[in-house]
DNA sequence: GGCAGAATGGACCAGCAAGTCCAGAAAAAG
DNA sequence: CTTTTTCTGGACTTGCTGGTCCATTCTGCC
């Protein structure tokens, strides 16, 4: 694929993100070629045109789309939070959004099911996870800076259980339907982050 | 399946923990019944004749095997969270296992593996977390009983927070190699129950 | 307008894995 | 001891799925 025209360029997006809805839709177990021929409109040999590598290659691109919208899901919440406010509706949207999506979303299609496909794959995870981190500790640091947060608070190790809360609470949402782990994880981490690393 | 004579059952297990083993080792996803035959010395029409319902059978099986392990895998001191000894002994046994077996951990296999494949694996997680969960928050009674933690604290949401931190300290550790994100989760969890729930 | 390269269609191939079948060995039952 | 049931072996079938191939049609460019 040295040179992708206008069209061709839309129709790769076209494959990208068709196979992505597919899968927040039926999951990746038995997802088939076929399958996202189907829905994009496209021919067998336009896949292996546009992924040279096959269904490996499209997961991949796949999950970088997804492990995007997973953080782009929480903007503008997750890249200001100056303010308990803010922290306090970047909480709302999280819990709001998982609600809503039950097992149709990006992150549960990143995390659980394309992390296991490749090598590739599974490095977008880390990486979201680290961007993830960052953000959250940023938002610590910020208000450790105008001091509403106890500057004695280690930051990254904050944001490292925080985001850990949010993790298990989704995976717990999915496997159970209930959202109480969710909302319990977000809001005793922040109820930490209020108090402060001493008892 | 109506009688099992003493080989019979003793051949039925063996083919359960030798799946179990193989899908530690080598993940579900490329699983196949040869591989369970190779690996338990039992032939094709042996493996249906004990699961007549097939290689979906055969998971559930495991993952009822699996879940159970993860439980047992924190005995005794899941069972008995009297002190903040105790609970601190759980914290580090619960680090410990899971830096250890990075991802050939039961808990990896159930929720990540097999919770996908069918409506009874999903059943048998949702058992998991809820068993788990119980035993988090009556260890925190225990203490409220006891005087040492704030009995103004809600023993379930705390029990919540805790078991989700724990989920997704284990799936961050899964998909990145990193250890960190369960131990803040875990540090921050404990610190929030000696903390009270207020600030 | 014509040519090189890109885009598309769809038939075809090969391999693999779940599940079936039946015959025969072992074990329980009487 | 024989009869009935369970246990075991392995060949066979069937369906599907990723991947290949080549012919045809567009598209951009000189």
């Amino acid at each position: 694929m040295r040179t992708l025209t206008a069209k061709g360029a839309a129709t790769r997006q076209r494959i990208i993100e068709g196979t992505a809805a597919e899968i927040r839709e039926s999951g990746v177990l038995d997802l088939t070629l076929d399958d996202v021929s189907a829905r994009t409109r496209t021919s067998r040999s336009q896949l292996f045109h546009y992924f040279p590598g096959g269904k490996d290659e499209l997961l991949l691109a796949v999950a970088r789309l997804e492990a995007d919208r997973v953080l782009a899901d929480q903007q503008p919440q997750l890249g200001e939070l100056t303010s308990w406010r803010s922290w306090r509706e970047w909480r709302d949207k999280v819990v709001g959004r998982y609600r809503d999506q039950g097992s149709h979303c990006p992150l549960n299609v990143v995390m659980s099911q394309l992390s296991r496909t490749t090598p590739g794959a599974q490095a977008v995870v880390a990486q979201l996870i680290e961007r993830w981190e960052a953000e959250l500790a940023a938002g610590v640091r910020h208000m450790q800076g105008t001091g509403e947060i106890d500057p004695a608070l280690d930051a990254g190790r904050a944001a490292a259980a925080l985001l850990a809360g949010v993790q298990g609470g989704v995976a717990i949402l999915l496997a159970t339907g209930q959202i109480g782990y969710l909302e319990a994880a977000l809001d005793s981490g922040l109820q930490s982050l209020r108090a402060g690393p001493g008892r």
